[in-house]
DNA sequence: AACAAAGGCAACCGCAGATCG
DNA sequence: TCGATCTGCGGTTGCCTTTGT
């Protein structure tokens, strides 16, 4: 079974050659794409152009970074991978140079197996439950390449934020929030000790697209030490092992997508904003929600 | 050294939305 | 308005390499 583009002729499957990916390149570089129906014809390949697309897109395009994916890297895509699930073209719209097909790949060998070794469901980013941790504990050793992004002491630090927030009108209403969702720090995978990751994430020299409005959460977000944190009103705890049955489940982008739309108004922004990463959410939600709703500055 | 199992990754498949005539 | 086609996306498959026995 072909596809419909390319069902009348005989197409090539498989592995790229060489000498195709010079045809397909020279013919894009010189002529552009344009439809990509048509390229297999014009630049002399019996591909389909469903997969001279894919071949560009993800091997050939001159501006693909290749290599393995940074630390920082790996964090982003965590990050936007909680709030946004599953959708890859728009994780790896975060990290410049990599593809969905990437980002995709390298969730499904690395990192969805690092979040289960560390106790997370990979899904939902929430902490499994202690069965379930024994089962995957059985299961899946440590993946990662390096020593030391193993959890450290067999614990994980929780952050539970209360924040006091005071309304506008001074008097001393505080606002409780709604438990917040678990979130763990990685201290072990910052490449600089000595800030949050966070603060590398933001400060560092990659071109990413994250502004940050609140950065007072983004810095808190992940710090490793105990601390008490009270910027902005807010209170952080952290306590040795996490308890997991009475945190509440964190807000599954899949289930705040109707017709796979971004809700604005999402229970991500209401019950745990606390424990995200406001800046990181509101540019991730707000550049999904333009994207859905084809709004471009 | 040979074989099996696991891991990693490139490519394919099918669906859904967008576009065009 | 509607059907055909194109494009983009996420899920899945299968091949190749690496690791373990």
């Amino acid at each position: 079974m072909g596809h419909r583009c390319c069902s009348k002729q005989k197409v090539k499957r498989g592995l790229w050659s060489p000498e195709e990916d010079d045809k397909l390149v020279k013919h894009i570089t010189t002529h552009g794409h344009g439809s990509w129906s048509s390229v297999p014809k014009l630049a002399g390949l019996q591909r389909c152009g469903k997969s001279c697309r894919l071949r560009w897109i993800n091997y050939l395009r001159p501006d693909l970074k290749r290599g393995s994916f940074t630390a920082e890297e790996e964090q982003i895509i965590i990050d936007v991978h909680r709030i946004l699930g599953n959708r890859w073209a728009q994780i790896a719209k975060h990290l410049p140079g990599r593809t969905d097909n990437e980002v995709k790949n390298f969730w499904n060998s690395c990192i969805k197996k690092k979040l289960l070794s560390q106790g997370l469901d990979p899904k939902t980013h929430n902490l499994l439950s202690s069965r379930q941790r024994a089962s995957t504990k059985l299961a899946c050793k440590y993946s990662s390449s390096s020593p030391s992004s193993q959890p450290q002491h067999g614990s994980f630090t929780v952050f539970n934020i209360t924040s006091h927030a005071k309304d506008t009108n001074n008097n001393n209403n505080t606002m409780m929030m709604n438990p917040p969702p678990p979130v763990v720090a990685f201290p072990h995978q910052s490449p600089n000790p000595n800030t949050t990751y966070a603060q590398n994430l933001y400060g560092s020299s990659m071109d990413t697209p994250f502004v940050s409005s609140s950065s007072c959460f983004g810095n808190m977000l992940y710090e490793s030490d105990p601390c008490i944190w009270d910027d902005a009103n807010a209170v952080v705890e952290t306590f040795e092992e996490p308890r997991v049955d009475s945190l509440p489940p964190v807000p599954q982008p899949q289930q705040q997508e109707n017709d796979d739309k971004i809700d604005m108004d999402c229970s991500l922004m209401e019950g745990g904003a606390g424990s995200f990463d406001l800046g990181l959410l509101e540019s991730t939600l707000l550049s999904a929600a333009m994207d859905d709703f084809g709004w471009n500055f």
